[in-house]
DNA sequence: GCCAATCAGTGACCTAGTCACACAAGGCGG
DNA sequence: CCGCCTTGTGTGACTAGGTCACTGATTGGC
């Protein structure tokens, strides 16, 4: 059996919970569960809501809008050390949603039963300012891609897709990914991606981009 | 001096309120404060956070997103018996929203000062379960707003806009101020409304939308 | 009655999304 | 190794929506 610090391990990833209190810290091991899931999971979405809460110990979750048409576009993205809150209010959900979260690699996550949840809420104000600062952030984040939607050029939205997707320099996705990122259609990504080439920014091969000249598309994604 | 049943009064329009725990009530009632604000305050923006959370008790906020380039949606209202959480987000603000709210009319709500917000919600469940709730519901109607925007056809939008806003049959909104509501451009408001005055729909006036045939609108609409 | 501010209409032009394709690259069973 | 199927990409024609640069109309204030 593990030692309890070692328990706690987990905890200490996540930058909000680090001034816990050691009697919540206890509770919070004690009573949630590490689970594994594998890629393309969904974890939740219009109908199917779960009945924990995750924070997320390793891999990301994308959380994507779908439409009726079949077009989509990705809300944001929860990454290690971040908590899946709209997991929360899907427990308490108001309405059903629209959007779905799907497990975009293999993850781990420490899952919090809601009545684990609300007690921690209850009793905790570290845990209660984690949780609201977590609803903040993703209300930011909602609000960026409002904004971007409404009121930024497609090729610069595209262009800084890349540079922040494309860690390596080469960014694995289709056309048909990125454009389900950002919202759009098909053709309309391959048309940026053909003049982008043009301009010798990026070379394309079959499901891959590769930057070139990192300068160039930087130079207009910050238009 | 009221009785406490007429101080509590107030707290009746709030459905979510209304299984509070008499303890909680009395609380609620003693450490907030209604307040008055007239029409066209900013109540919160970017640079400016409350630090209360409100209530509104008569009168309708309106929140908008705003972009350099000067053009605006508008996210939701609140309107009476609802709270306006946002406020709560942003005293607990994860980074500067680029989202404001005004009052569109005179209001009356009751401020909760941040430290009385995070004693109810660690003391009441109810309470908890109501701010929660509050959460989820912005949080759908962004996601309905992403959806509009990226899916949706202007002529619908604008259709359903109309029908929403003009309880009497008559909307008093200028083309520039269905523009911002939608988040697009005067001149394309202009052609569209245009369109449905031609096809006998509306009638336009300075400021002002008719409906003439309103299950025409709603066909539309319905699309 | 005049002026300035506000509101609405319009044409030209550009960007974005839709539709209907053709075609190319890999994957795989035979 | 070949044909075939699936998946990914390219393209032209067209529609919808957004921008720009105007004009003209209405209205409230002096």
């Amino acid at each position: 059996m593990p030692a309890i610090a070692e328990q706690h391990d987990w905890i200490d990833r996540f930058e909000g919970l680090s001034r816990l209190e050691p009697r919540i810290r206890d509770v919070l091991t004690a009573r949630s569960q590490v689970i594994r899931v594998p890629a393309n999971t969904v974890i939740f979405g219009p109908g199917k809501s779960p009945d924990n809460m995750l924070l997320l110990l390793d891999g990301t979750v994308r959380v994507q809008q779908l439409a009726e048409s079949g077009r989509e576009v990705v809300l944001y993205r929860v990454t290690a050390g971040e908590s899946c809150v709209l997991t929360t209010a899907c427990m308490l959900a108001y309405e059903d949603y629209a959007a779905e979260g799907v497990a975009e690699t293999d993850i781990t996550a420490a899952a919090i039963p809601r009545a684990v949840f609300d007690d921690l809420v209850s009793t905790s104000k570290e845990f209660r300012n984690f949780v609201f600062r977590a609803y903040s952030r993703r209300i930011t984040d909602l609000f960026h891609v409002i904004e971007d939607i409404a009121f930024r050029r497609m090729d610069i939205r595209l262009a800084q897709k890349i540079i922040e997707r494309a860690d390596t320099g080469v960014l694995k996705a289709t056309h048909a990914q990125l454009a389900a990122e950002l919202g759009t259609a098909r053709e309309v990504i391959s048309r940026q991606l053909a003049e982008f080439q043009r301009r010798g920014w990026i070379a394309q091969g079959r499901g891959t981009v590769e930057i070139l000249d990192c300068d160039g598309l930087r130079k207009l994604a910050e238009t």
